[in-house]
DNA sequence: TTGTGTTTTATTGCCTCC
DNA sequence: GGAGGCAATAAAACACAA
């Protein structure tokens, strides 16, 4: 026995000492590691063998290392989107229009999201919010279901906040509109149409996600075929108008967006369409405070910087204040590895590095991931008229926002940052992807399926740095930070702006949902 | 100093793809 | 069936408060 074990203890000398006791990686491999993690997180067995044999690791060691190293990504991830998760989940935040794919945050919650929203609901919703301004989301969301889910599930907040929140936290988080296939749903949501980029992140719809999705797509697109692609965000309720919409009635949208975005950039406008409704998005605040103050107490005095020396113009950099501070923020808060030279990092060091590194890093990022998808869009299509009517909405807030009209200069200089990897992207046109996006989504997850093989391959351009950062963009929505007074203020200017909309919502019998009639109508016709 | 919580490392089992 | 990857788990190492 004694020579066996002797013989054993020979041959497994290293290895029985890691296994007894585990070594800590030493700086110099760990270093190495990151770096190459950095550049390549599934490396191939060459890679592996090199790298083992230059920090005087096993290929076992290196593959684990690899392995957690992802694992441990992958679940600040989730820990991040959990936090966006509750809020969504508590607002009643259809994360995953379509696809019903609700970014399975914390794991545990995939299911527990469902319980909160009936696929009818879903649906409906989509396109509510779609169809309606923030304002009028606002509402919708108060006079129907969605405050008992906040009640429900949220005490911390006020009912008025939810709504407004889930308008940006689906601007900045739906990463469904956004992308058809992201990683994070990551929650923010996940790409909704992704399930094999769901499953790559550990969702696995299960049988109910992986049904629903085609369904919902299918009614949702056919919905949205009927509306016309280009319908006013700021325009009559999708169901008031719904039966009888007129050929011509969404030929001129384009000119509205365009218009939609010169108010949005000059809120003293009276006639901003939006305005009432972005005040509304004061709301966000009390949620978002909650959640951020525990972040960082830095919040107070970053985002008091001074922001009044940039024009209208300058929506994009004011905008990327608030992405630039919550990141810097947020990633302060999950990133356990400050030395690690992620994006964020990049941002803060260098703006331009930065910026050529990310815009890089998003153009090699391949569809697989709706996240990556969504965001190569997002700047792909600059020219892209939802975009702008998407920003419309956090233009807006950052003219009202007091808390944010100052910017420190110091940010000032990152904003380029955002600007080379849009942030708007979390902004972006839900209206352009229910359409464009939708329709594309059925070959979409035809040709997922196609190319899985090359997950592999695409895989490797994951960087979950990305994909944090593409959750702190998310969280930009939330940052929105407006004083109880000015909620209060928007709340009593826009109730009567609003209540038109609300009488007549209900007089139409605005339905939560869609009857499944409607559905399998849609359906069928989509069919 | 100790207890507790977190992080990191290692192992194992399962799944998917080739 | 093998390889690669993911997830769950255990345990050591570390950090921190009382």
């Amino acid at each position: 026995m004694e020579e066996a074990t002797e013989f054993h203890s020979e041959e497994n000398k290293l290895s029985m000492e890691k296994n007894k006791k585990r070594r800590l990686k030493t700086p110099a491999q760990l270093k190495g590691l990151e770096d190459f993690y950095n550049d390549n997180k599934y490396p191939t067995e060459e890679m592996k063998s090199e790298l083992a044999d230059e920090l005087e690791l096993t290929e076992k060691q290196i593959s684990g290392w690899f392995c957690h190293r992802r694992l441990k990504d992958k679940k600040m991830l989730n820990d991040e989107v959990c936090a966006n998760g509750r809020h969504d989940r508590s607002s009643g935040v259809i994360q995953d229009r379509g696809s019903g794919l609700v970014q399975d945050s914390c794991g545990s919650t995939k299911h527990v999201d469902y319980r909160y929203l009936d696929p009818k609901e879903v649906e409906s919703h989509g396109l509510y919010n779609h169809g309606f301004s923030a304002a009028d989301m606002m509402y919708g969301h108060n006079n129907h279901h969605y405050t008992e889910n906040d009640s429900a599930t949220d005490n911390t907040s006020s009912e008025s906040s939810s709504s407004l929140q889930d308008r940006l936290l689906r601007q900045g988080k739906d990463l469904y509109d956004m992308e058809p296939s992201s990683h994070l749903t990551p929650n923010g949501s996940l790409p909704p149409l992704n399930i094999k980029g769901a499953n790559n992140l550990g969702y696995k719809p299960s049988g109910y996600l992986k049904v629903k999705g085609d369904i919902e797509h299918a009614a949702i697109t056919a919905v949205k075929k009927q509306l016309g692609k280009h319908y006013r965000e700021d325009g009559p309720l999708l169901t008031v108008e719904f039966d009888t919409i007129p050929p011509e009635a969404f030929e001129c949208q384009i000119a509205d967006l365009a218009n939609e975005a010169y108010y949005a950039a000059n809120p003293a406008l009276p006639n901003s369409p939006e305005v009432s409704a972005v005040k509304k998005q004061s709301s966000l605040s009390s949620r978002y405070d909650s959640y951020f103050t525990k972040i960082s107490s830095q919040d107070s005095h970053m985002d008091r910087g001074d922001f009044g020396s940039l024009h209208d113009s300058d929506f994009q950099d004011k905008k990327s204040f608030q992405v630039i501070n919550q990141r810097q923020n947020f990633q302060s808060f999950t990133n356990p590895l400050p030395h690690k030279n992620s994006s964020l990092d990049l941002n803060a060091d260098s703006t331009g590095e930065a910026s050529a590194y990310n815009n890089i890093k998003n153009r090699r990022k391949g569809t697989k991931h709706g996240f990556d998808g969504v965001r190569y869009d997002s700047a792909s299509n600059p020219s892209d008229h939802y975009e702008e009517n998407n920003n419309l909405a956090v233009k807006q807030t950052d003219s009202l926002l007091h808390g944010y009209e100052n910017s420190n200069l110091k940010n000032v200089q990152r904003s380029e940052y955002v600007k080379s990897k849009p942030s708007n992207s979390v902004h972006k046109s839900q209206i352009y992807l229910d359409t464009e996006e939708r329709r594309g989504l059925n070959k979409r997850m035809a040709k997922e399926e196609k190319f899985d093989g090359d997950r592999k391959v695409k895989k490797q351009y994951r960087d979950p740095d990305e994909v944090r950062a593409l959750t702190n963009e998310m969280m930009v929505a939330k940052r929105a930070k407006v004083d109880p007074l000015e909620q209060y203020d928007v709340k009593q200017s826009s109730v009567a702006e609003l209540e038109p909309r609300k009488s007549q919502r209900s007089a139409a019998e605005m339905p939560s949902s869609f009857s499944e009639d409607e559905t399998a109508e849609t359906s069928s016709s989509a069919d």
